[in-house]
RNA sequence: GGCCCGUUCGUCUAGCGGUUUAGGACACCGCCCUCUCAAGGCGGAGGUCACGGGUUCGAAUCCCGUACGGGCUACCA
């Protein structure tokens, strides 16, 4: 059998959002198992909105998640090219053939003649598509008028000798429609340029794509472009449709929903590792139960057979989840340099600060990714100790400064720690005999000393953190409150 | 309007005719642990498998309708 080669095939004009980032999942998953190729070609050919920044928004979300392309854009291939703004001399070659075959028609009638038959049909009930008017002109009548510079386009001519076509998809099994159904579609426009179906079928056919895996809006499409490349004389791929992602409240994901591009996740504190993983498990299961998943066992078990047909609404908490459970199983030596970023960003430290005492970052990664679940709670954790500008929370002041008792808490601690072993376990040990001697509950005698060194009513663990932060800036810190 | 697709706890899903009193995960509730916050442990609530008909000894699983939701129906992709 051929080698299996698929393709992503995102349109740049938006940024890479869940819905594509899963389909290009899925193609790369498929791909890996199959030892096939996966391909990224660029939908461009809507002048209007495609930009640059997107595909390079694109591609650098790709690679974020993971995703590496074996052909497309910066590593090439035998293919190419793969922009479709730069394929013209392929859609050229493909129309030149269907018009001798007699498989493509033109069409004179203008745009607004096209509209207001649209319009009286619908209005008594009943459009079907185009009227196939033009389709009843003799080649030599077609040939007068384009030599005379009448504009016009090109459409296919649907067969009309059979009744339905039947696609086969992987995902949902067999789909017929009825050809009768079926418009003749323009491939191509006034201005000579080709349409996405023809574009899409074209390049599919050219570039010898076996697996069509895309979403679930493209189905009625794909009669069209079966059409088309069985006018070309070119074999039908496979397809396997996807099922949408829906916002929470079941409608089609937009900006009302808050974050919906690859980037705008990173922004918020999602690591590739979770994304790919809750968009890998959004709408394919390996088993029911596995809910977190390794890109390696993805790529090794990945099938198109279980795909789910439904639409899948989009669980931000759940992905907040996975997110903490990666991050929580991070190493320190993993985990620290997310710790170093965020700070970077901050202008708290920098990779110098790391380099030189690594060993402090390492003690401290494991007290912070176990409490955290995106990366952007990193610093408000840990600020306490890259700054002595801290501010005490107000909150934080009443409820916990101002009660009886916070102030003789804060001095016991300042004569302990004023000569105690700087370790751990030593400060834990001199601090833990604090409650019985001043014969108040633990968290009545640790709280306003976590508030005196860290600023909030929430850290990491105290004695650890005072450990990290030094005695110098701890005993400044309980003074500046007595 | 026409054509196509879909419908299992709030959400993601397992289930492919009997092993199911429908399993897991997130979220939720309670208890435990505890220096805060988390994490973790234990337990709980939550589904008449959209609805109605069939087929079958037996249906979430097969068939047909209905309802609801979605997609396409552009010289957009």
């Amino acid at each position: 059998m051929s080698q299996i080669r698929v393709r992503f095939a995102p349109s740049p004009t938006g940024e890479l959002h869940l819905g594509g980032a899963r389909t290009a999942i899925y193609n790369w998953a498929f791909a890996r198992n199959n030892d096939g190729v996966f391909m990224l070609r660029i939908e461009d050919t809507d002048p209007e909105r495609s930009t640059p920044e997107n595909t390079a928004q694109i591609l650098r979300s790709m690679r974020w998640l993971g995703l590496d392309w074996d052909e497309g854009p910066e590593v090439e291939g035998a293919f190419g090219p793969y922009f479709q703004t730069q394929r013209d001399a392929h859609y050229t070659d493909a129309l030149e053939k269907l018009k001798t075959t007699g498989a493509i028609y033109p069409c004179f009638c203008t745009a607004d003649e096209l509209a207001s038959k649209r319009d009286e049909a619908r209005k008594s009930g009943g459009y079907s598509g185009y009227d196939r008017t033009c389709r009843a002109l003799s080649r030599d009548q077609a040939q007068t008028r384009i030599d005379a510079g009448e504009p016009h386009v090109w459409r296919l001519a649907v067969p009309l000798d059979q009744d339905e076509i039947t696609i086969s998809d992987l995902v949902h099994g067999e789909i017929s429609f009825p050809l009768s159904a079926l418009d003749d579609y323009i491939v191509a426009r006034t201005d000579g340029t080709v349409t996405y179906n023809f574009a899409a079928a074209v390049d599919d056919t050219d570039m010898q794509i076996t697996h069509v895996i895309r979403g679930d809006d493209h189905m009625s499409n794909t009669p069209k472009q079966v059409l088309t490349i069985k006018a070309l004389g070119a074999p039908i791929p496979q397809y396997a449709h996807l099922p949408m992602i829906w916002g929470p409240d079941g409608k089609k994901l937009s900006k009302r929903h808050g974050a919906t591009s690859v980037e705008a996740y990173q922004d918020e504190g999602i690591i590739p590792e979770a994304l790919l993983n809750y968009l890998a498990l959004l709408g394919w299961s390996l088993d029911g139960e596995t809910t977190v998943i390794d890109a390696d066992t993805l790529t090794n078990n990945f099938s198109l057979e279980r795909i789910s047909k439904n639409p899948a609404i989009f669980d931000a908490a759940k992905l907040e989840w996975l997110n903490g459970v990666y991050l929580r199983d991070m190493a320190p030596e993993e985990f620290a340099p997310h710790m170093v970023s965020a700070l970077g960003e901050q202008g708290l430290a920098d990779s110098a600060d790391y380099e030189r005492r690594t060993d402090w970052y390492h003690e401290l990664a494991p007290l912070v990714n176990e409490r955290i679940k995106l990366t952007t709670e990193i610093v408000p954790m840990v600020r306490f100790l890259f700054t002595d500008d801290i501010e005490i929370d107000e909150d934080a002041r009443a409820k916990v400064l101002e009660k009886e008792g916070a102030i003789e808490a804060i001095r016991a601690a300042r004569t302990i720690l004023a000569d105690c072993p700087w370790d751990v376990e030593s400060i834990d040990a001199a601090l833990k005999v604090l409650p019985e001697q001043l014969d108040a509950k633990p968290r009545f005698v640790f709280q306003p000393i976590r508030v005196a060194i860290t600023g909030s009513t929430i850290s990491p663990p105290l004695f650890e953190s005072i450990k990290l932060l030094g005695r110098e800036k701890t005993l400044q810190r309980l003074d500046a409150l007595l």
